[in-house]
DNA sequence: AGGCTTTTCGGGAGCGCTCCCACGCACCCT
DNA sequence: AGGGTGCGTGGGAGCGCTCCCGAAAAGCCT
């Protein structure tokens, strides 16, 4: 004889977690009143109302959620799509900084955040697949390049969808949340030309990407205000060894620059390390400032004038974005764009 | 007239999937022989499975997530628990490593991989109310401290939970998957030693961790081994500022210090960073071990001497290692411990 | 060729939930 | 007192899938 005399169908090790009709009756109440409890208690009694919460307490009801899904046809979750090579996530704290956002917005709803990674090619497909297969309620994308078309193909499914960063084509007015990159670069030059900086050369970041592009056409918008010669543009990858490299290529350009601008803090680091193992003394030779404000600039002791770029609560808007986006589909959502601030420190300013 | 004729109860934008009857009818079989031909095909006809396959692509249809797990019970996707506050999670790269470790094991399995951020308290609550809510089919849980009590939890669920990082308790037998941390310690210390250096301290982690309790005990293991005394000890919070505040304290307790082990590379470079503030050469008045190999500790130019930590190769193994619990569960599964390595640069040999 | 096993197939049932609809009941108005 | 007007409630249907089981088809034996 079998001791196991439990309803069959029941989930691993035995614990059948109570059903809806299990609560119902337990509270003393039809499958219906105890839904209704349950979603919003409008039309339930408070008599019921209280049978029902008790119950759940009681036997530790937690609704399924493949059951529910099925029928509200909502999944319950959103995605992260994060189209880089998972070695990036790795390095970038942007990266942390945008699930931290998101999660934070997240919390309350009863949305779960499904991370996406996928790389170029045969994975952004299935990830594709995956997104309009119904999987997701909505999803957020980060930092694409030029060449991802999240844009269109999300644009395509009706997925609701909101970008971090502004993505390059936003003709079809999809939602995004971005800095006001272009302001950044533009205080950037206008800073280092107010304390009378001359020869000015930029660590730019990858041609690819919007971020990069404005903030490299604030910088050169501010020399022009300024009345200064644009100096050399380098193009970096937004690491700290590529802003090293960078930097010892712009000392070969021009000598006798006094004046650097990284489009990231990471960047800005190697730069500043480079030029001191180079013989310059920052800020006195040259003055640097970074982009991000991460907390990492003050990681070799020198405080690093820098734009400030609020992740954490642009991710969050984001997220909040989404959240109405998916309860009211259809109706237009204005891209949110934060303003760009200095913060000067010791890289600038002795 | 509405031109929207479309079956009810479509999703929204009226872009109905397909369902497995639409699937079966439009490959000329049945609803059972179409679930048998997507669900591994045995016994199944090849020339009914063709036509399923042609189907499928005919369709594009993809199977409703909602419904297969209703009747499997299995939710299709696994948690990765961080029991952190968000705002270290920005800090740390560990994280992002073992994000990107893990979601490396999951590809190719069909499951998804949820976050759960949860701080300390009620969140905590919830989500452990969300686990074994059967809302997931494993979990892996990072970075567990002494307070939390994930073990005895989510042991008592019976849910397939691997642990990255020892737990305190493993009494029960958890599988886990860790890092040699005594042996790293040991290393250094062995290490430091072997250079001839006698007064040496070590800015260990926070006492609250299986981590930072190995590495210090197997630093003072090392220490004892060369037949040296003991230095200063002093817990830090695995942050380059704290670091950079043990070194003060240190320096304080003992002036003579000529070799520093800190568990952690963040730490290591706060640590260095202070030094050199405070007059020190590095490595030629005081050498610096860190712990963790991480891309960062190249940052402030000097190359760190530290012992490895192949983060993601670990959080890719505890990826594995919950996969085949899933797969066959009540299976005893044994602990994987990685070696530790040291990695020398020139914070230690000039 | 007839009876047997083996393989392949199709229909029915049901997973746990939400939604729709119809019913009962208290209440208020004339 | 009779007939609205509500609100609160319960039962039925069905979401898309998998699994079970009996029927049909195909292969094998004596």
């Amino acid at each position: 004889m079998n001791a196991n005399s439990s309803r069959p169908g029941t989930p691993r090790g035995g614990q059948a977690s109570p059903t809806l009709e299990d609560l119902a009756s337990a509270a003393g109440v039809s499958r219906s009143t105890a839904s209704r409890a349950i979603n919003g208690g409008s039309k339930v009694s408070a008599k019921a109302q209280a049978a029902v919460d008790a119950a759940i307490v009681a036997l530790g009801y937690t609704p399924n959620r493949a059951a529910r899904s099925l029928v509200t046809r909502r999944a319950g979750s959103v995605a992260l799509v994060i189209p880089e090579p998972d070695a990036r996530v790795m390095m970038d704290p942007y990266f942390a900084a945008v699930i931290t956002g998101v999660n934070e917005a997240l919390r309350g709803t009863d949305l779960q955040l499904v991370l996406l990674m996928s790389r170029a090619g045969d994975d952004s497909a299935r990830t594709l697949r995956y997104l309009r297969g119904g999987h997701v309620d909505g999803a957020i994308v980060v930092s694409h390049h030029r060449t991802d078309d999240w844009v269109e193909t999300l644009g395509a499914t009706g997925l609701p969808t909101v970008f971090i960063g502004r993505p390059w084509d936003t003709g079809s007015g999809i939602p995004y949340v971005d800095l006001d990159n272009f302001e950044g670069g533009r205080l950037a030059a206008r800073h280092l030309a107010s304390l009378g900086r001359t020869t000015l050369a930029t660590v730019a970041g990858p041609t690819d990407m919007t971020a990069a592009v404005d903030r490299l056409d604030g910088w050169l918008q501010g020399l022009r205000d300024a009345g200064l010669q644009p100096g050399p543009v380098i193009h970096g990858d937004f690491t700290t060894t590529g802003g090293a490299a960078a930097a010892g290529r712009l000392l070969g350009l021009a000598p006798g620059v006094d004046g650097v601008f990284a489009a990231s803090d990471l960047m800005a680091l190697g730069v500043v390390d480079a030029l001191r193992g180079m013989g310059r003394r920052v800020p006195e030779d040259v003055a640097v400032v970074g982009f991000d404000n991460h907390a990492i600039q003050a990681s070799n002791g020198l405080g690093l004038t820098t734009v400030a770029h609020p992740m954490v609560d642009m991710a969050s808007a984001a997220g909040h974005l989404l959240v109405s986006a998916i309860g009211s589909p259809g109706e237009h959502v204005a891209p949110v764009v934060y303003p760009a601030e200095l913060v000067v420190r010791a890289s600038t300013v002795p």
